[in-house]
DNA sequence: ACACTGTCGTCAACACTGTTGACAACGATG
DNA sequence: CATCGTTGTCAACAGTGTTGACGACAGTGT
């Protein structure tokens, strides 16, 4: 078998693979390597080191956020929509968020995101100022809803659902004279989807930034 | 030199401050050996591992969280304040998301902020689906504002405040034609503090959960 | 056809991480 | 005083990202 030849697309192909199958900690230099049948060390031919690897994998992620919006649908479905994809994107790379946090070495792809949430807001009517306070709240929401749910993301639904009603138990046998109120509120804690919640308080929050709508 | 006497608070504390010096890159248990003056794997005789000890020290960070809350400032303004401490306490915890993401052993701390927000909210009026959606969405808000400046927060005033400013100069230097909102918006964007941005996303989104107020 | 050149996979090795088991020194207890 | 459990010390292991030397391959100019 000849030696297998290596492309920065295959690699970060295989690297959502493994990220995708076996989660964040599963994704080593070496699983990567026997994942493309070479060397582990190989991949630094095309890459120069990790962080390098992992920001070609949240470009390559973060560039399905803004492609065929349904701009008809009017600037908050399509808001709702991007921070969803966004937040889809998100999960499956939980060092993202830290990815983000890098200033002048930003991605081509966070602008277009940027630029389409910033264009939404100012279609709301809110002044250049208003627009980038909204596009900061609506950014840090994404960033945190995807953050608490990364760690259950890669478990399966079963085990999703097992896990959030042991939480709910968890809530439920606490001390009524302590906690009356997480007690009272168990049943409702970390009800229905992850999806469904973060919905939820983006509505909101949307809510209370164009209260006109 | 007799051999240091080690004991779970002052581990907990020096690992605090190694974070707070040298960043959450620069803890590991050889620098933490080093600090207390001990052979890094003495600490071992009083955490598990390194996941238990920074259970502890995240409880550490949390329990300052719901103290002396000016409970007569009404609803809103203990909401707000247990939400800026938790975010300030997040920003120094090295992985909030391992510290989150378990289920069942979850911390006494954590069991009164999660009390005490959800009282804010039946104060406020909320039936308890109400509240328990409110508790999600500020969590979610709280923890990606955390999330976001937490690289940043390692850094001076002055050099965040030049971060910053390189960064609205990355936006303003964009090509107009492509990414038009972003340039007329990077004047605004990463305005005033970190903490001021957050305080303003939190008040829509209570005003957006509780409409009336 | 041949030699050259640059690319790229391979291998061994380094520094570093968290963690474990054997060993020994210490303080408290009988 | 002897004993025992606690706890710091040391060496070592498995695993991580990364580097430099080596060599095989494809393409190119003459």
């Amino acid at each position: 078998m000849s030696r297998a030849t290596l492309t920065r697309d295959t690699i970060v192909d295989t690297t959502i693979r493994i990220i995708a199958e076996q989660g964040t900690e599963g994704f080593t230099m070496r699983s990567l390597g026997q994942a493309l049948g070479t060397d582990p060390t190989a991949v630094y031919r095309h890459f120069r080191d990790k962080a390098e690897l992992l920001r070609a994998v949240s470009e390559r992620l973060l560039g399905t956020v803004t492609v065929d919006l349904p701009a008809a649908a009017g600037w908050r479905s399509v808001t709702v929509e991007v921070c969803r994809r966004l937040r889809t994107a998100l999960l499956n790379q939980p060092q993202l968020a830290t990815a983000l946090q890098f200033g002048p070495p930003l991605q081509p792809t966070e602008f277009a995101i940027t630029e389409t949430l910033l264009c939404q807001f100012r279609l709301a009517g809110l002044e250049q100022g208003a627009a980038a306070l909204a596009y900061h709240s609506v950014i840090e929401l994404t960033v945190g809803s995807a953050a608490i749910d990364a760690a259950l993301h890669s478990l399966s639904n079963r085990e999703r659902s097992q896990q959030y009603f042991r939480w709910r138990s968890v809530y439920a046998t606490l001390d009524p004279a302590e906690y009356p109120e997480t007690v009272g509120a168990s049943a409702h804690m970390y009800r229905g989807t992850a999806d469904e919640r973060f919905v939820h308080a983006l509505e909101a929050l949307l809510d209370g930034i164009v209260p006109s709508s």
